[in-house]
DNA sequence: TCACACTTATCGCACAACCC
DNA sequence: GGGTTGTGCGATAAGTGTGA
């Protein structure tokens, strides 16, 4: 058995022996008895071909899915660090993520890891559903689903999931709706590195407010200049929140953002910190105004656009931040 | 108009280098 | 030898520019 994080879609990490620690991933997979072929041929009309497969489980298989850290187990690890006087960890989502590439296995396998599969690579199965049962069957837990027929079914059962949301042991962003016909899955295609057939639902994201203390121009190695707010740091979704990005002028503009406002924090994906919006009601008069930099905050050059382009540019070829920018890149 | 690449941000963790 | 610090990595979303 060999396992490997998603790393940039073509290449990750080998996190064979940490992931061997896992008691939920199977290290012998189990082979599914006659009753359960038969079942299986007759509820997802399975060939000949994929049911004698798994009656030897002889070849190359390979399963995608999910490692994590319940909730109960997260809440349990961090109780006994705080008995031991010892740090906490911040959240399941990310201790789960350095925990799966620890060196040392024995480090990963004290820490509660679990792991649920969604996806199994074609054997020959005509749906997800098929996939998802044969997995079940080869003793893997699969991430929860059910199967609609109509948008109003999806509608539905977002609306089911995000009313059981907390009730659940673990974390959840949203609901991942397929195309449960592989054949049709395939035609749809990829765009990019995202398969059309595929499509994410996030839940609305958690929401705080703080207060913006200032605002920093950043220089990219394009030399772009990006307004970065400075935030009086807040908990959001399992993190303290620093700063948050403004992305150009016109998005200073579009929020009408000042420095000193109040505003509303939420994270995209749960992951990057956002400001959505500014509580005027709260302002006390004192707030002051964005100032666009003319020129560079870290060379002194003249900044300017290009062409129509909203966002400005260092002008000068060899600013310090372009070239250290580059080299990191 | 669409597809795709680029840019930017965040966190926690791993690990090497450094200091005491 | 142990603690601290700095750097890099992995995962991820959204806005924008570019080229077909």
């Amino acid at each position: 058995m060999t396992a490997a994080t998603r790393g940039d879609g073509m290449i990750g990490e080998d996190v064979t022996q940490n992931v061997r620690t896992i008691e939920a991933v199977p290290l012998k997979l189990r082979i599914p008895n006659n009753a359960e072929i038969k079942q299986l041929k007759k509820d997802f009309d399975i060939s000949e071909k994929v049911a004698k497969f798994l009656t030897t489980l002889h070849g190359r298989i390979e399963i995608r899915g999910e490692v994590y850290i319940p909730k109960k187990d997260f809440a349990k690890l961090n109780k006994e660090l705080e008995k031991r006087g010892e740090k906490t960890f911040a959240n399941p989502r990310n201790l789960a993520a350095g925990s799966v590439r620890q060196l040392d296995p024995a480090v990963s396998a004290s820490r509660p890891l679990n792991f649920m599969a969604w996806h199994l690579d074609d054997i020959g199965q005509k749906t997800q559903e098929a996939s998802m049962e044969i997995l079940r069957l080869i003793g893997f837990k699969t991430v929860p689903g059910e199967r609609g027929k109509k948008i109003e079914d999806i509608e539905s059962y977002y609306k089911h999931l995000a009313k059981k949301r907390e009730k659940l042991n673990f974390w959840i962003d949203g609901l991942v709706i397929r195309v449960n016909r592989h054949k049709i899955y395939k035609k749809l295609g990829v765009v990019g590195k995202t398969p059309r057939g595929i499509v994410a639902w996030k839940f609305p994201p958690e929401e705080a407010t703080t207060k913006v203390l200032a605002v920093n121009w950043f220089v990219g190695r394009t030399g772009k200049l990006t307004p970065v707010a400075l935030l009086q740091p807040v908990f959001v979704a399992g993190t303290t929140v620093n700063h948050a990005t403004l992305h150009n002028a016109e998005e200073i503009k579009r929020l009408g953002v000042k420095i000193g406002d109040t505003v509303i924090v939420t994270k995209a994906g749960d992951i990057i910190p956002k400001i959505v919006g500014v509580l005027e009601k709260l302002r006390t008069g004192k707030e002051e105004f964005i100032k666009i930099p003319k020129k560079c905050p870290v060379c002194d050059s003249y900044v300017g656009k290009k062409g129509d382009n909203i966002d400005l540019y260092c002008s000068n070829k060899n600013c310090f931040s372009k070239e250290k920018e580059r080299i990191l890149y």
